[in-house]
DNA sequence: ATGGCAAAGATTGTATACGATCCGGATCAG
DNA sequence: CTGATCCGGATCGTATACAATCTTTGCCAT
């Protein structure tokens, strides 16, 4: 009942947690300077809790921090994305398939809730809010499968796959991928593990399949680093 | 050759990767309590700097800050020590295969010399530093195969595992590990993939073996953290 | 007009002062 | 003797002041 009193200064936690929701649903935007002033009069509150925050957040990767410049949203490399889609296809078919075994009546409702919120963002066309919770998605998988360590890197992979799908989604239109979770939910209802771990396999690389990674894009951010900033 | 200087007081960087060195080799057991004050004092500088290092480091999951309390070396559970050798071994098998392809003659020697080195150590009864050496050629594999991402996430892995091994390893005297890393040598000479798959997967599941995890040791600690610690 | 250079402004890095919280011992009632 | 309560010391949390660094802008020489 201390916690919730809206009138007291945040902590860095919950900066650092208001900041990434905002980069998740893509209202900030990689490249934007984090100015430790402006965040602060924003929050209300001194320099020294942003910067616990936004140094957080770029331990995460969701920031990049340079000396005496500031700290900026990151720009994840093309090399980056493939290895955070790497990492992805690496580490949740597994996590999905001990989902599925282990998923308790109250998960599958949890996780219907969390289908329902994400087909009324995108009815809504708040493209950025169902990009969120579809993350969230993900990570309540990691949850289910009651492995916190693999969850918390879930959480920086998801991170890191939003700054991705902002600079490299190739059409801005159609986020029709629900169909994925939806089928992934259909096998955690049936305690599949198998069906689980391939529909997610199958999931992430159409995810992948989806953005634009070619070289080209690749050589030119270094040269437009410099200017477009 | 600005950076070189040993009298300009160190950043939270080299803090860091001091105590995380210190708490590797065992010099610093899990407990242990670190004043922000007292490690202020031995590197010389103020408490800022300090209170940066040690957020990192907790954010590693190497220490846990308990507000208004200070910060301490971590003590994982029984469940969080099996969730990181889960982990490692979901990621560590494929990073090795990848690297026993990618691998340069360079990589070899570099690797070699490690492992001269981690003999050296145990030659030297320095059991703590062939640990931190041992750790070193696991982070260094993930390098060689070129994968920042997952190697970032090993890194902790690792962090987590030298905690684990100071809480739950077996028989003090034999660290008699150091077969599988030169089988795991031999397989990156020859870049055989599966074979150093195959290596990395009997070599941590190995070393879960001689870990002392038995439920016993796990339903104490809940009631001893509450007074012991 | 262009290039280098210098000074001003802005922003971050660090230390320190002050306030808040917690732990431990002393005191006292039962 | 046991238990609770209160106070002092110590440690951490935050804000702020000052120093260091970078960027920008204006000027001058070429």
């Amino acid at each position: 009942m201390k916690d919730l009193d809206p009138t007291s200064p945040p902590t860095a936690e919950i900066i650092a947690f208001r900041l990434t929701e905002a980069v998740h649903e893509h209202r900030i935007l990689p490249g934007t300077k984090l100015s430790e002033d402006e965040v602060g009069e924003i929050f209300g509150t001194g320099r020294t809790v942003v910067r616990q925050a936004l140094r957080m957040l770029a331990h995460e990767g969701l920031l990049t921090i340079e000396r005496n410049r500031g700290a900026y949203v990151a720009k994840p490399s093309v090399k980056e994305a493939r290895e955070v889609f790497e990492a992805r296809a690496l580490v949740e078919p597994q996590t999905a398939r001990a989902a599925a075994e282990r998923a308790t009546d109250d998960d599958i409702a949890l996780l219907e809730a969390h289908m329902a919120a994400e087909h009324a963002a995108l009815a809504a066309d708040e493209a950025g809010r169902a990009l969120k919770l579809s993350g969230q998605f993900h990570l309540e998988l990691a949850r289910i499968a009651d492995q916190a360590t693999i969850e918390a890197f879930i959480r920086q992979l998801i991170s890191r796959s939003s700054l991705v799908i902002a600079l490299y989604w190739r059409r801005r239109n159609a986020m029709c991928e629900s169909h994925a979770h939806h089928a992934l939910l259909d096998a955690l209802r049936r305690h599949d593990g198998d069906s689980a771990e391939e529909q997610m396999k199958g999931h992430l690389l159409d995810l992948l399949s989806q953005l634009d990674l070619r070289d080209q894009e690749s050589a030119m951010p270094s040269l437009r680093e410099a200017l477009s900033q």
